[in-house]
DNA sequence: CCCAAGTCTGCTCATATGAGCAAATTTCGG
DNA sequence: CCGAAATTTGCTCATATGAGCAGACTTGGG
């Protein structure tokens, strides 16, 4: 038997560097053939663990969980290998999709918010899973741009597979003044557009981490030193650009003030909210929206879910 | 972007059941290189998952936890990708080895009972790791056959490795007879070897279920309508061949005055005992170890060990 | 409805890789 | 310490596989 760590250099290099078995002999001395037999038990031993796993694949023991523990119409976990945080989201988004066409009745009128997981979830809906849905969105877009920002791109998505069309909401989500925002939602394009989220049948949104790597950030709509200020005064994340902390609270009344969107109230309505949530920078987010009751429904990772019931 | 579904497929056959590209093609009628291409993105979207993790790799945070929540002296968690209980034994067993060969002051007197684990950590030792050891066993082996049983050698094995010699105990581990046990306690050869016993400065043991996996049972001590009695009388497994209940409990005092082997007072006394532990259905026999003070040292895999956390 | 842009397909060919085998080496019982 | 048995090594060769490419096929915009 080889040693273990050489064993463990080989397995690297050959699927994770992608470098060929010739390569790897000539880098550490060895023959070609030496090579591929240590390859061969590596993956007896489990050194190199190869998994196939179902795209679908749903953990309903956790689902069942979930839902009970936090009494939500619905969970939906799906199982991603690791803990790679691109794939969970795709992972996440795909089970949205499935969520959302399987939903019957099938929604007719949806408010979403945006973000990179809904991102996905539109480009994972088949085309003609529904017929004449509209889709209005429900909080402002990036402020930065004036061409059609992701947001609506995903909106308009979402509706065109859907065979429906998008209302969308050309207002930034954060303005510089409380009084802006008044002046904008005052505004007949901005309210109309509002009036009719509110009576949308089903929420879709996904919540934001605290990391600087949040949408929020990226876009300048707020900066490093806003995102300390309110991690300090202990907010968790953001839920359609309202930052809310362990209970699901505002956390800066001032900042939400100048937040132009839907109100939090409303996913706490009847209406069914959906929630996506994947990777694990989003857990104490995920963990105030379930427990404070923003959302009806989650979808998320396994590794969120059993987080979830594991710390509570 | 090709059907999910057939795309899981086709990864199965081919990681899985070892087909070529060529065999899976025809099967499915569809062209070798068309399958080569489904498998990349199979790869890609994380069908199949590939992963390659260090041998040693252990998870400090579990362990750490571990250790505070059920107050170890020392807490040893290895992970292992999937759930291969054998793998998951192995992975233990050498992390058992590595725990013993690392162990400062180095143990003089080690007192193993025996079992699958064991023999397993017995084989990872290095020749060589200690000098002088002196093991003993602590209970009685399999009663069935004559020759020496394994649990024989896998003590010599350990000694042997650790440069030093073993103390065998040749006799049953469970007696028809209470009348037996206790004649055959105080006669001269079996006396000794339990004296030895408990001075040893370290016990090593790792805890049955209740399967009729069990070697209890397939070594045929005990029957299977024995091990359905215990467990309506609330067994968990077995330690040393007696079986307790989840707090640690003698369940049976009829069958643990036919036990042969040292008390379980033994391993709660300041004396440190690491009990090694994998595989899920030692669970509830590993919880009960570690809360009532069974074990100072636990070595177990992720799985076991979150699942501890969980649950408690 | 048609055409341009993009995507997918089937293929050639160079190359990476595993099965099989004799030679070299290690292991182990006496 | 020796020689038989088991294991490991280096190799040949057949074969499986991926890169690259031209043609077929969608797809969406006008």
């Amino acid at each position: 038997m080889t040693d273990d760590d050489q064993l463990y250099q080989v397995a690297v290099r050959y699927y994770e560097a992608g470098e060929t078995q010739e390569q790897i002999a000539n880098a550490l001395h060895l023959t070609r053939w030496k090579v591929g037999r240590m390859l061969a038990e590596a993956r007896e031993v489990g050194i190199v663990r190869i998994e196939v796993l179902h795209p679908r694949s749903r953990v309903r023991t956790l689902e069942q969980e979930v839902k009970e523990r936090f009494g939500l119409r619905d969970a939906v976990v799906v199982s991603v290998g690791g803990d790679d945080a691109e794939q969970a989201r795709d992972r996440v988004a795909a089970a949205g999709a499935d969520h959302l066409m399987e939903m019957r009745p099938a929604p007719r009128l949806i408010g979403v918010s945006w973000g990179r997981t809904l991102d996905r979830l539109a480009g994972k809906l088949v085309p003609g899973w529904a017929t004449g849905v509209h889709v209005v969105q429900i909080n402002g877009a990036l402020s930065r741009s004036r061409q059609p920002t992701s947001a609506h791109s995903m909106a308009s998505m979402i509706a065109h597979h859907g065979g429906g069309t998008a209302t969308l909401l050309a207002a930034p989500a954060i303005l510089e003044q409380r009084s802006t925002r008044q002046v904008l939602e005052s505004d007949r394009a901005v309210a109309d557009v509002l009036a009719l989220a509110t009576k949308a049948d089903l929420f879709l949104f996904s919540p934001g981490a605290m990391g600087s790597d949040s949408v929020l950030v990226d876009s300048g709509q707020i900066d490093a030193s806003d995102l300390a200020r309110l991690a300090a005064a202990g907010a968790v994340g953001d839920v359609l650009g309202r930052f809310i902390d362990a209970e699901g609270r505002i956390v800066d009344p001032d900042l939400d003030g100048r937040t132009l969107g839907l109100s939090l109230d409303l996913l706490r309505s009847p209406t069914t909210s959906v929630a996506l949530v994947s990777g694990t920078a989003k857990r104490a987010v995920c963990r105030a929206v379930v427990t404070s009751g923003l959302c009806d429904v989650l979808i998320t990772d396994d590794h969120n879910a059993r987080h979830l019931l594991e710390a509570a």
